[in-house]
DNA sequence: ATAATTTATGTAACGGATTACATTGAAAAA
DNA sequence: TTTTTCAATGTAATCCGTTACATAAATTAT
């Protein structure tokens, strides 16, 4: 591999020219076209290792994912590669699997310059740990995030997509409607249980403790959710789940104990991913713009690492409920 | 943040030694430990561009993969993070869209010393241009790959998978049996329909060329070509999709049409993602051992990146039959 | 006790770019 | 013509580690 030294002499003129042609530098017309030649002709490409130890930056975007096996994500790291690779970022991949260690590792990566800042959905961390790397480097969380501290963020009103996925029941005339919910400890949990409890407030039905049930995030525990809610005495006729992935569990719990959806009970399910759209019944769902919040996230940040004084506004973008058989009216 | 300098002059030593006690080099005790009092109490990272580009290293694995979203990758991808992990390095991912141009740009970081090495699977590219990189660079096939050029690649026999797939089929009493290919410039398609042809050979069944169709790779796709096979005068009997994604496609369409699975129709799918366990039916399917194949795969990269001379052995690993409700016998 | 080894540590070159500052030369202004 | 200004280019310092080589100190061998 040749370096700027082998070019500049091939070339006849200094490394410095050299380098002011590579970053468009104050260079004559002739100058920069001998210098371009012979880059040509030694087919140089220069060294990114001694460039980003000179400029002290090394453009990688290290994205912290839970989970890379869940789909939910896909389109959101999506979403960010493709506005990182226009901004010439790269992106490192870190499926963190909600594991505090695995997260504390790839947060030295900022430390040891490997990375220029972080995008983060779904923090298992302690929030004062990600406190105090907010307050070093450019940190962005994307979805999930905690308001408790003063790092930016992207993600959808949870509060009204809920509303809207459960009145959208109500208006069915569904009258008992089961809420299967994530674990609390996170915000998006705690939003849409929100969302719901407005929803039913609003057509005057009060809140049944026993059809808020807390599951996992897993298909599994979808399942299971949903079997223990079929086992009431007073059953609900419609099912509101925090995610696709719930919701099909819920689906095939269903369908296994010989029930029909939508017709004895209605499913609602929340991200609208790929697979929503290929069961059977299809999957109603609230669409997130998971895509341009990788793209918002993405570009946020890149701001963030070119002027670390600036101060960025959170984003919240739209959503959208979209009907599809398994609440069909009834 | 400090620098090696600024902790040498803490210890009251020389870079050198600091630097020996960060490489494990020959250092007395009583110095070690004076050293690393000093690291710890100026909080000291050694910063990884300027050992980067002394070393002339990156310790980062490209990774490229045609689809994020394809949950066949993202086990493989687990795979390759952990072992990567393990050895000290971490993964660049790129997200080709099976785009020429993007290959190319990805393949870029290489010569930039960006990355130390790839891991491709399914790579759209110039069979030829990758041949070129892989004389220059270590490159690691997974999953797809040819055999026309000298890289080393980790799969499984397809050949056997198709056949026992197909053959379980053919246990179970189907004659009739459609295969949904994919496009057969991809190895493992043509592998997959050999394995299918050498099934309904053994078991003296002629091969209807009706029943063989090309499909893409998209759910759609599966969806398409099931109703096709569904709309011939001699309707197969079973199905065998050659991805998960395609079978859940036909699964659909199948059911769309009333029909009843595994009644009306078999089917037998492939890669065993995590879906194929959430449909209704539950689908048959080979399991690949994709978390093990990311592991080997890395593994063998990494082995290259270290020794370039290294002669490594290409890796087949063991696959597996999973029998569901889709094709409970009939 | 002296020589030969071995161990511990330091000095300085090096990896490959960028860029502040200095210098040269040409064009513009006086 | 002389002075001023500015564009073009070069020299050398710099970013932060690693490591070859040199030197000093401590062991071991004789």
């Amino acid at each position: 591999m040749p370096t700027i030294e082998e070019v500049a002499k091939a070339a006849g003129v200094s490394v410095a020219t050299v380098s002011r042609v590579l970053n468009n530098g104050q260079v004559s017309p002739k100058t920069r076209i001998l210098v371009e030649n012979a880059i040509r002709e030694l087919n140089y490409e220069p060294n990114m290792l001694g460039r980003n130890l000179r400029r002290s930056e090394s453009r990688m975007i290290l994205t912290m994912i839970p989970n890379i096996s869940n789909p939910f994500y896909s389109v959101i790291v999506e979403g960010i590669e493709d506005a990182a690779r226009k901004n010439g970022y790269n992106i490192l991949l870190c499926n963190t699997e909600a594991d505090v260690e695995r997260e504390k590792i790839y947060l030295d990566l900022l430390k040891q310059k490997l990375a220029d800042g972080i995008i983060t959905m779904e923090p298992a961390i302690d929030i004062d740990v990600l406190k105090e790397v907010g307050k070093r480097y450019p940190v962005v969380q994307c979805c999930e995030y905690s308001e408790k501290i003063n790092i930016p963020y992207i993600a959808i009103d949870n509060v009204t997509a809920a509303y809207k996925a459960t009145k959208h029941l109500l208006t069915i005339g569904h009258k008992k409607i089961a809420l299967i919910n994530s674990d609390e400890k996170f915000m998006y949990a705690r939003q849409r249980k929100e969302g719901y409890i407005k929803a039913l407030q609003e057509f005057d039905i009060p809140v049944n403790e026993d059809w808020i049930v807390n599951a996992g995030l897993s298909f599994e525990s979808g399942q299971r959710m949903m079997k223990y809610l079929l086992s009431l005495k007073d059953k609900p006729s419609a099912v509101f789940a925090v995610s696709d992935i719930l919701a099909i569990g819920a689906l095939k719990t269903i369908k296994d104990e010989g029930l029909k959806v939508p017709q004895d009970i209605g499913v609602v399910g929340f991200d609208n991913i790929q697979f929503a759209n290929m069961m059977n019944p299809t999957l109603t769902t609230i669409e997130q713009p998971r895509y341009q919040m990788g793209v918002e996230a993405a570009e946020m940040l890149i701001k963030r690492i070119k002027d670390k004084k600036q101060k960025v506004e959170n984003v919240i973008l739209d959503h959208q409920l979209i009907i599809r058989e398994s609440t069909m009216e009834y």
